[in-house]
DNA sequence: CTAGTTAGTTAGTGATCACTTACTAACTAG
DNA sequence: CTAGTTAGTAAGTGATCACTAACTAACTAG
């Protein structure tokens, strides 16, 4: 019996060290023994804290959520133009996806999603979100004349967001053999650029 | 010892079941089990035809990557502008991630590329393969002048395969509830007006 | 100081799964 | 007709896993 601690302590300490191995292991493969051993715990310690894995899995999409909210506000925060937010946001996100590589595998894993039909909807709200808070800054950035007129800011914002999360995709794929949040700025300028009002001639 | 067929049969109805069920359960709890009791065997027959899982994973690899080579040879094969290659392309394969969703949730599947490092290897060639069509076609749209010359196809195809491919993200988490084909068509839409070179008024 | 609570342990259990062994019956070449 | 080949089966094995039961020792309120 080492180093007992509390029990709030140890919830986040199992959750972040669940984060750091479904990325390696994948997060179907990922045993509560493996998330244990790294937390330094015997494997039945892991259900003094959490009923069951289920539990832990939802956890974990709620603390993913706290993440992403908490950086999304930020980015915002920010006095500046409504397409430097968009930039903001946008590196924000896949800074984030860069040093949380679980995120994409969790949100992508289908056994997790039939498993537990909650977290699927879960990862869809927050996706909703994300897209909700690009389409209102493209829609301000329009009226601010950043942004060519003729722009649907929902359909905008929906090519942003999948310029996101295609990105990440290929990241993946990949064996992330290029920088992700470098590439993706580069993409956003260049959607930003045709998105403009004067983007013909650079 | 019902219906005893040939191996070629087999093998090619194993793999449809497992494209099938793979979907249903998700790639990693997909059992040869379920697969065999699809098939109409038993589960011990399944590795009469293959060796182990995981050669049944790369047939089946294989099988994805044959049938989009095929359908993309088709759609480009048409004697249209290039833009509505484009158009042909982006709609021929999101038709068939709409018929086989089975294929997102492999090629997302992140203890099937741990496990199987060719797998994902072999995912990240056709990926690269659709960029390069892509690409090609966007270079000799802007030759054509049917897209503004300032543009750099190769990032161009990067976003457009960023579209589909975010485009399947959204679609699986949203639990399929809107028209893949259809949506991607109307976004496709609107990034080759912003692609073209008098894009402003519509 | 003491009694209750709680974070931790050790030892196990039942389920599930990929894969093996040994056998059988259907097809096929000569 | 016969002998070899091959698609199939029944029965089982060892590994892995989530989860449980029963116990223990550290913390904490009175």
């Amino acid at each position: 019996m080492r180093a007992r601690k509390t029990a709030e302590a140890r919830k986040t300490e199992i959750i972040d060290a669940t984060l750091r191995l479904a990325d390696k292991l994948g997060p179907e493969r990922l045993t509560t023994e493996a998330i244990a051993g790294d937390v330094g715990l015997t494997q039945p310690g892991i259900f003094r804290h959490f009923p069951n894995k289920q539990a832990l899995w939802e956890a974990v999409a709620a603390r993913i959520g706290a993440i992403m909210e908490a950086r999304w506000a930020k980015a915002q925060d920010a006095q500046t133009s409504p397409g430097d937010q968009i930039r903001a946001l946008v590196g924000t996100q896949l800074r984030l996806i860069q040093s949380t590589p679980a995120i994409p595998a969790i949100l992508f894993s289908r056994e997790l999603h039939t498993k537990n039909k909650g977290l699927r909807k879960a990862f869809y709200a927050l996706l909703s979100r994300f897209h909700r808070v690009i389409a209102d800054l493209a829609a301000r950035a329009i009226d601010a004349g950043e942004l060519r007129e003729d722009l649907d800011p929902e359909d905008a914002a929906f090519l942003v967001v999948a310029l996101v999360q295609g990105l990440a995709v290929r990241w993946s794929i990949s064996g992330r053999n290029f920088d992700l949040a470098e590439e993706g700025s580069r993409l956003l300028e260049l959607q930003l650029r045709v998105f403009s009002p004067e983007g013909a001639p650079s």
